[in-house]
DNA sequence: AAATCGTGGGA
DNA sequence: TTCCCAAGATT
């Protein structure tokens, strides 16, 4: 079988590899939580934020004992916040049967909430440098291009080839260098858009390269569309405090976090004083005329575009379902939608 | 197993 | 502005 040519590929990443916050200090339980705030998230936004979450959440431990909203508000802003719901849960279950300490097994670290297989061979390699087959959506474009692999890559056919490459390639003392090394390649040198070949230390047994045929590979995922969404949320002042409602527990998206009243609507929809009045009668209110536009910001989220409109709303009633926050500090977790709405300059 | 979950940043 | 991407997991 064809063997990627490990010492090239190390000796390119000593002097290539970037010095981000979580190959400091290495520990199995800082690997794990870089692993975790990575998905799905950019090297420099996540940079940005590990140290804070670290020095709250040192230890398992301290992520265990913490209530759950201290754990969202240490990840607000970065999204999928399942992940750090999951990440506290795990924790949890490494403190009462693993004495606290991150187990150095693929398949039991398999099977913590929110690890899936590439973290679990992420954590193994990284943390404890034994071999895995740590295939991230760097890897996977690294590996398509080199073995010229035509199936996508999150098939099976394509799994399991590079699984088998990479454990046959791997040097038994150096599976973490090495794994990291592969994920920085493909961050740094063999990226999606450009890939710069001549600095490529795989290039010469890169079959994408050799057949000049790099941009083809992997091919690309089918575009999932976006749907325009308008959303409304209005501004009921009662002193120097706004009105905020909770999304319920068991909603699919946001679960539990706070936000300013409101709806998403379709593109376009009238918000007109009966627009208004159905949205404030849940909470108990009622508005008195039209409201009046503040602001309006853009937001996406996973398959929305929104488009955010602040209405200022006089209304009167007991509340009901809702709460009085200072929007200038607000104690709870906000959406970013709402934080956004609010954060732009003073209201 | 295709769809879904958030967000910031760069092109 | 708009689009696309970024160290995935879950159902």
């Amino acid at each position: 079988m064809k063997r990627l040519p490990a010492d090239q590929l190390l000796a390119w990443f000593a002097h290539a590899r970037r010095d981000l916050p979580w190959r400091q200090q290495r520990t199995p339980w800082r690997v794990w939580v870089a692993e975790i705030m990575l998905q799905q998230t950019t090297a420099l936004v996540a940079s940005k934020r590990f140290p804070e979450f670290m020095q709250r959440f040192a230890t398992p431990r301290a992520l265990a004992g913490a209530e759950e909203s201290a754990a969202l508000a240490a990840w607000a802003g970065l999204g999928y916040y399942r992940r750090v719901r999951s990440l506290q849960q795990a924790a949890r279950v490494v403190v009462r049967d693993h004495a606290g300490s991150v187990p150095r097994n693929e398949q039991i670290l398999r099977g913590l909430p929110g690890i899936g297989d590439y973290t679990a061979a992420a954590i193994v390699a990284l943390a404890f440098n034994q071999p895995a087959a740590v295939i991230d959506a760097n890897v996977a474009r690294v590996m398509a291009r080199w073995l010229g692999h035509e199936s996508p890559v999150n098939s099976q056919a394509f799994r399991s080839a590079a699984r088998e490459v990479l454990l046959h390639s791997v040097p038994a003392a150096q599976a973490r260098n090495f794994s990291e090394a592969l994920i920085e390649l493909g961050a740094l040198l063999c990226r999606a858009a450009a890939a710069d070949c001549a600095a490529c230390p795989l290039a010469r047994s890169c079959v994408a390269h050799s057949t000049q045929s790099v941009e083809r590979f992997p091919h690309p995922a089918p575009r999932k569309l976006s749907t325009a969404v308008d959303s409304l949320r209005l501004l009921v002042r009662r002193g120097r405090r706004v009105v905020m409602v909770q999304r319920p527990a068991d909603a699919a998206l946001l679960p539990g976090f706070w936000e300013l009243p409101g709806a998403w609507l379709p593109r376009g929809s009238a918000t007109d004083a009966a627009m208004l009045r159905t949205l404030l009668a849940p909470i108990g209110l009622k508005a008195a005329g039209e409201g009046r536009v503040l602001r309006q910001v853009s937001h996406s989220i996973t398959t929305h575009r929104l488009r955010c409109r602040l209405v200022e709303v006089d209304a009167r009633g007991r509340l009901r379902s809702a709460a009085l926050v200072d929007p200038t500090a607000p104690q709870r977790n906000l959406t970013t939608e709402s934080a956004k709405l609010l954060r732009v300059g003073a209201i």
